[in-house]
RNA sequence: GGGCGGUUAGCUCAGUUGGUUAGAGCACUCGGUUCACAUCCGAGAGGUCGAAGGUUCGAGUCCUUUACCGCCCA
C-alpha cells in the first residue's frame, strides 16, 4: 500500500465494480419490506451544486445503510424537465446569441430545450455516480419520458373529471418578462421603498368636492371601476351611492361601501381596480362592479388606457402623475415601504392580472393531506416542521396550474372550434367528443413544473399501471430534500399520492438544511460564490468531501462549507488509510486470523476496545435510525481514530515489538467491523481499505463491503470493567506525559514514576507497567500500595488521579544543573531584551518620530516579553526549590 | 402582523428524554526525525452556554420575559 490514500486511483474503479455486480439494483422480496427512497429529480438547469452533492450523500448513506442490513433497497434516480427555470435559462443562451424564442418559433425552440437536457442530464448523471451514489441506474426516470408524461395527463384528467380541476377567471400573478401566470408560491415578496400618491377624485354631484384616495400603483387608475370606503366609517356618511370622475379617463364610478376595507389606511378611502388587485378582484365580485384589464402580457398598456396605449407600465406612471400634478389632483406624495411580488424566476416585478386560467381546487385535496401527517402516517423530520406544514395546508388556496410557456407538459386539453366544447384526454383525441368536429385545437399551454413533480413517487414506480414495482415499492420510506421544497413539492406530493394511488407517498419526510459559502453567504450564480462539486472531489476525493458536507450539521439546518472541513475529511480518510496500512502490514509474515475471536481470552485493552467498539454500533445505530447522520459520523471518527488509532494500536505495537502477534485477531476485527461501520459515509475508502484487508483473511468471504451485513452491537462484548481499568492506565499515562511537557523533559529521557493505589487496582494497573513504560517513557515504574502521604519526599511532584496517584521525583526528570543553567541564561538574555526596549519606549525621540504602528509593535513585543520574563522567573524559582 | 430557527472556545458548529470536570474541527502556544500516518504524534491555553427571572437536589438542556441576527408565511 502507498504510504497516502489516493482518492483518484481507486474511485472509478470500484463504482464500475458495484455497476457490474449490479448492486444497486434491489431484488423483489415479497416476504421482505423493502426500503424505498425516490431521489429528488435534480433540474436540468445547469451543473448540480453543492446542495445536490449534501442530498445525494445522505441518500446514498440511507441506502447504503439499509441495503448492508439486508433490506431489499430501492434508491431510484431521476431528471426534472424543470419547465420554467429551464426555459428562463435556455432564454438566456438564445439571448447571448441575439435570439429569443418567438423567433425560432414553438417547435424549433422545443428542440433547443430537447438538446439542452441531453447535455445537462449526462452532466448530471456523470456527477452522481462521481459522488458513489448507489441508485439503481435501470430505473432511471425523467419528468417528462413517456411514462411520467401518461401519468400527468392521467391525473389530470381524473381530476377534471372530479371537478378538482376547473378552468376560470382569477386573479393571477403574472411576469411580464417570462409572459405567462405563475402560482403564488412562485411570486418573492420584497420590501421595497416606494410612495404613497394621494390623488383627488371629484364628485359627479359638485365639482368642488372631492374624495381622496392614496395608491402605491397610480397607473392601475386607469382600471378603477369604484371608491370604496368602510361601512363603519363616519366620514363618508352619505356619500355611498354617489359618482366620481375617474382622472385621466374621465370615466364615473360609484362610491361603495364594503367592509374589506381598513379604515386607517390612507385617507379611508380606497380605489378598486378589479383588473389587478386580489383584494380588489373579491370587492368587485361582492358589489358587482365591472373589471377592466389594462395591461397587455408584456405589461405595457393597453387601449383600455386611453390616451396611455402602448406605453410600458412605468412609463405611464410617471406620465399619469405629471398629468395629475398638472391638473391640481396629485395632493400628497409619502415615502412607503411596501411588499412588491417578484418572479422566482428571473426577478421581474410580477402583476397582478385577471385571467382565464386552469386551477386544482385544493381544498379537497388537502384534507386527507392533513390527516396523513396528523394521525402519524407521515413524519416528519425534524418535528418542527410539521406546524409549518399543516398551518400551510389549513390555509391552502388553489392552485394555478396553467403556464403561458413552451417548456413543460402540454396541458391535455383540445378546444373545439366548431361548438367550444372542451375535451379533456388522456391521449390525443382525432375529434370533438360533443360535436365530432375534427376542427379541435389542443390548449397552447403547458402545466406548472411541480404538477409533474408532484406525482413523482408514484409515476416513477409505474403508475397509472399496476406495475409489480408500484405494488412493492409504494409507499416510499423516506423522502429526503431541502426544507425550502416543503410547500412547493411536499406537500404537493401528498396530496397528490393519495388522490392519485390511493395511499401516502412515502412514511417519513427528512428535511436537510441549505449550504452555505463559508461566510454563510446563499450561493448563487450573480453572486460568483458558487463551489463547484467536482472541483471538491478532484483535489480532496469524494468521501472527503461528503465527510465535509456531514460534519457538523444536524437535521433541518443550514451550514457551511470550508476547506477546512474537506481537509478535515481527507486527513480522516488518510489516517484510515495508514492505519490500515499498519495492521495489513503486521499481517504479513502469513499469520492466521480467525474469524471468531475468543473474548474471554484475551487480555483486558483487547476487552476493551471490543467493548467500546460495540458501544459505538449501539450509539451509531441508535443516531441513525434517528436521522442524526452528522453526530453519527462524528462518533464513528472519534472511536477510529481517539481509541483505536491514538490508543489501542499504540497499546498493540507494545506486544507486536516483542514479536507477540496476539494483538493481530483484535487488531483484525476492530477495524474490518468499523470499515462496515463507516462504508455508508465514505464508501469508496472503506471498499479499498477492506478489499486490501480481504487479501489476507481467508474468511472475508463476501465480494464486496457494501454487500456485507452492517455490524451491530453486541451486548456480551460490553465490559464496563475493562473499560474503567483502561480508563486508569490511560489516565496514568497522560499525567506523566502532562508533567513532562511542563518540565519540557527531553523526550530521549526516561523518567521514574511511582503508583500509589489500593491494593486491588495494584493489581489490575500494574499488570499495565510495560504499557505505561512504552507510552509515558517511564522507568522505573513501581507500584506501592495506599496514599504517598509522607512518603512522597520534598524533592517529588504528587499527581492525585482519579483511581491512583502518581508520584515522580524531581531529578529523574532533568539534569538539575544543566536545567538551572539553561533557565538563568534564558532569564538573562530575555532580561536585557526587555530592558533595551524600555528605554527605547521612554525614548521622546523615538515615540514622537517613530510611526504608531511601529511603537504599537515595540509595546507588543515587550508584553509578550515581560510575560516570558514571570514565567522564567517562576521556573527558576521552582527549580530553587528542589535544592 | 403570524410562525420558525439561531445566539455555546478566536472562527465554524455538535451537544436527542435535565445528571460527574460542556465537546469536535480549524486557528493558536510549547515540544517532537521512536520502523501506520508531518494529510502526523504528545501536551497546553481558550467558554459566567445572548440577558433577566423561575422550576429542580441538580439547567447549555424545561418554563416565563426580553434583546439581537436569520428564514418562512401573510
Amino acid at each position: 500500500m502507498p504510504k497516502a490514500y489516493e482518492p483518484g486511483k481507486v474511485e472509478q474503479k470500484w463504482y464500475d465494480f458495484w455497476m457490474e455486480k449490479g448492486y444497486f439494483k434491489p431484488r423483489i422480496e415479497p416476504d421482505k419490506e423493502p426500503f424505498v427512497i425516490i431521489m429528488p429529480p435534480p433540474n436540468v438547469t445547469g451543473a448540480p451544486h453543492l446542495g445536490h452533492a449534501l442530498e445525494s450523500a445522505l441518500q446514498d448513506i440511507m441506502t447504503r445503510w439499509h441495503r448492508m442490513k439486508g433490506e431489499p433497497t430501492l434508491w431510484l434516480p431521476g431528471v426534472d424537465h424543470a419547465s420554467i427555470a429551464a426555459q428562463v435559462v435556455v432564454e438566456r443562451e438564445l439571448a447571448k446569441e441575439g435570439l429569443d424564442r418567438h423567433q425560432l418559433g414553438r417547435e424549433k425552440f422545443l428542440e433547443r430545450m430537447r438538446q439542452w437536457v441531453k447535455d445537462c442530464r449526462h452532466t448530471i448523471t456523470e456527477q452522481r455516480m462521481k459522488l458513489g451514489a448507489s441508485c439503481d441506474w435501470t430505473r432511471e426516470r425523467y419528468t417528462m419520458d413517456e411514462q411520467s408524461s401518461r401519468a400527468v395527463r392521467t391525473a389530470f384528467a381524473r381530476l377534471y373529471e372530479k371537478g378538482l380541476i376547473y378552468r376560470g377567471e382569477r386573479i393571477i400573478n403574472r411576469c411580464p418578462r417570462c409572459g405567462t401566470a405563475l402560482s403564488d408560491l412562485e411570486v418573492d415578496h420584497q420590501d421595497v421603498n416606494g410612495h404613497l400618491w394621494y390623488v383627488r377624485y371629484p364628485m359627479v354631484e359638485d365639482k368642488e368636492k372631492f374624495v381622496t384616495v392614496a395608491t402605491t400603483r397610480p397607473e392601475t387608475i386607469l382600471g378603477d371601476t369604484a371608491v370604496a370606503v368602510n361601512p363603519e366609517d363616519k366620514r363618508f356618511k352619505g356619500m355611498v351611492g354617489k359618482k366620481v370622475i375617474l382622472p385621466a379617463v374621465n370615466r364615473e364610478i360609484p362610491i361603495v361601501a364594503d367592509e374589506a376595507v381598513d379604515p386607517k389606511f390612507g385617507t379611508g378611502a380606497v380605489k378598486i381596480t378589479p383588473g389587478h388587485d386580489p383584494v380588489d378582484f373579491e370587492v368587485a365580485q361582492r358589489q358587482g362592479l365591472p373589471l377592466i384589464n389594462i395591461l397587455n402580457p408584456d405589461a405595457t398598456m393597453n387601449e383600455n388606457a386611453g390616451p396611455y396605449n402602448g406605453m410600458d407600465r412605468y412609463d405611464c406612471r410617471k406620465a399619469i402623475l405629471e398629468d395629475l400634478e398638472k391638473s391640481g389632483q396629485l395632493v400628497k406624495i409619502e415615502d412607503y415601504s411596501h411588499a412588491v411580488g417578484h418572479c422566482q424566476r428571473c426577478q421581474t416585478v410580477v402583476e397582478p392580472i385577471a385571467s382565464q386560467q386552469w386551477f386544482v381546487k385544493a381544498a379537497p385535496l388537502a384534507g386527507p393531506a392533513l390527516a396523513a401527517v396528523r394521525d402519524g402516517q407521515i413524519k416528519i423530520t425534524p418535528q418542527r416542521f410539521t406546524k409549518v406544514y399543516i398551518n400551510w395546508m389549513e390555509n391552502i388556496r388553489d392552485w394555478c396550474i396553467s403556464r403561458q410557456l413552451w417548456w413543460g407538459h402540454r396541458i391535455p386539453v383540445w378546444h373545439c372550434r366548431d361548438c367550444k366544447e372542451l375535451i379533456v384526454a388522456v391521449e390525443t383525441p382525432q375529434s370533438c367528443s360533443s360535436c365530432g368536429s375534427t376542427n379541435i385545437e389542443q390548449d397552447p399551454d403547458v402545466l406548472d413544473t411541480w404538477f409533474s413533480s408532484g406525482l413523482w413517487p408514484h409515476s416513477t414506480l409505474g403508475w397509472p399501471d399496476d406495475t409489480e414495482d408500484l405494488r412493492y415499492f409504494y409507499p416510499t420510506s423516506v423522502m429526503e430534500t431541502a426544507y425550502d421544497l416543503i410547500f412547493f413539492w411536499v406537500a404537493r406530493m401528498i396530496m397528490m399520492g393519495i388522490e392519485d394511488a390511493g395511499d401516502i407517498p412515502f412514511r417519513t419526510i427528512y428535511f436537510h438544511g441549505l449550504i452555505r459559502d463559508d461566510k454563510g453567504e446563499k450561493m448563487s450564480k450573480t453572486k460568483g460564490n458558487v463551489v463547484d462539486p467536482l472541483d471538491l472531489l478532484e483535489k480532496y476525493g469524494t468521501d472527503a468531501l461528503r465527510f465535509a458536507l456531514l460534519m457538523g450539521t444536524s437535521p433541518g439546518n443550514d451550514s457551511r462549507l470550508s476547506t477546512d472541513k474537506t481537509e478535515a475529511g481527507r486527513n480522516f480518510a488518510n489516517k484510515l488509510w495508514n492505519a490500515t496500512r499498519f495492521v495489513v502490514r503486521s499481517l504479513e509474515p502469513g499469520v492466521n486470523i480467525d474469524r471468531e475471536i475468543n473474548r474471554d481470552r484475551l487480555p483486558v485493552e483487547d476487552r476493551w476496545i471490543l467493548s467500546r467498539l460495540n458501544r459505538t454500533f449501539a450509539s451509531v445505530t441508535g443516531l441513525m435510525e434517528d436521522f442524526q447522520f452528522g453526530e453519527a459520523q462524528r462518533q464513528i471518527h472519534d472511536f477510529l481514530w481517539g481509541e483505536y488509532c491514538d490508543w489501542y494500536i499504540e497499546l498493540a505495537k507494545i506486544r507486536l515489538q516483542a514479536n507477540d502477534t496476539t494483538p493481530l485477531p483484535t487488531l483484525v476485527h476492530v477495524l474490518e467491523k468499523s470499515l462496515r461501520l463507516l462504508h455508508p459515509f465514505m464508501p469508496f475508502l472503506t471498499e479499498e481499505l477492506w478489499q486490501n484487508l480481504k487479501k489476507h483473511i481467508t474468511w472475508i468471504d463476501t465480494e464486496s463491503i457494501m454487500v456485507a451485513a452492517y455490524p451491530e452491537s453486541d451486548k456480551a462484548m460490553l465490559d464496563p470493567a475493562a473499560e474503567s481499568e483502561l480508563e486508569a492506565v490511560t489516565e496514568i499515562i497522560r499525567a506523566i506525559r502532562n508533567v513532562r511537557a511542563q518540565y519540557k523533559v527531553a523526550s530521549s529521557r526516561w523518567i521514574e514514576v511511582k503508583i500509589y493505589t489500593g491494593s486491588s487496582r495494584q493489581a489490575t494497573i500494574s499488570r499495565h507497567t510495560d504499557s505505561i513504560k512504552s507510552l509515558a517513557r517511564a522507568n522505573p515504574v513501581t507500584f506501592l500500595e495506599g496514599e504517598p502521604g509522607d512518603k512522597a519526599g520534598d524533592n517529588t511532584l504528587v499527581l492525585p488521579l482519579a483511581q491512583a496517584t502518581v508520584v515522580i521525583p524531581m531529578a529523574s526528570m532533568f539534569d538539575l544543573e544543566a536545567e538551572k543553567e539553561r533557565v538563568e541564561k534564558e532569564l538573562k538574555q530575555t532580561q536585557n531584551e526587555a530592558t533595551r526596549l524600555e528605554s527605547r519606549l521612554k525614548d521622546k525621540a523615538f515615540l514622537t518620530r517613530a510611526p504608531e504602528a511601529v511603537i504599537e509593535k515595540e509595546r507588543q513585543k515587550l508584553y509578550t516579553l515581560n510575560d516570558k520574563l514571570e514565567k522564567l522567573k517562576q521556573q527558576s524559582a521552582r527549580l530553587q526549590e528542589v535544592r
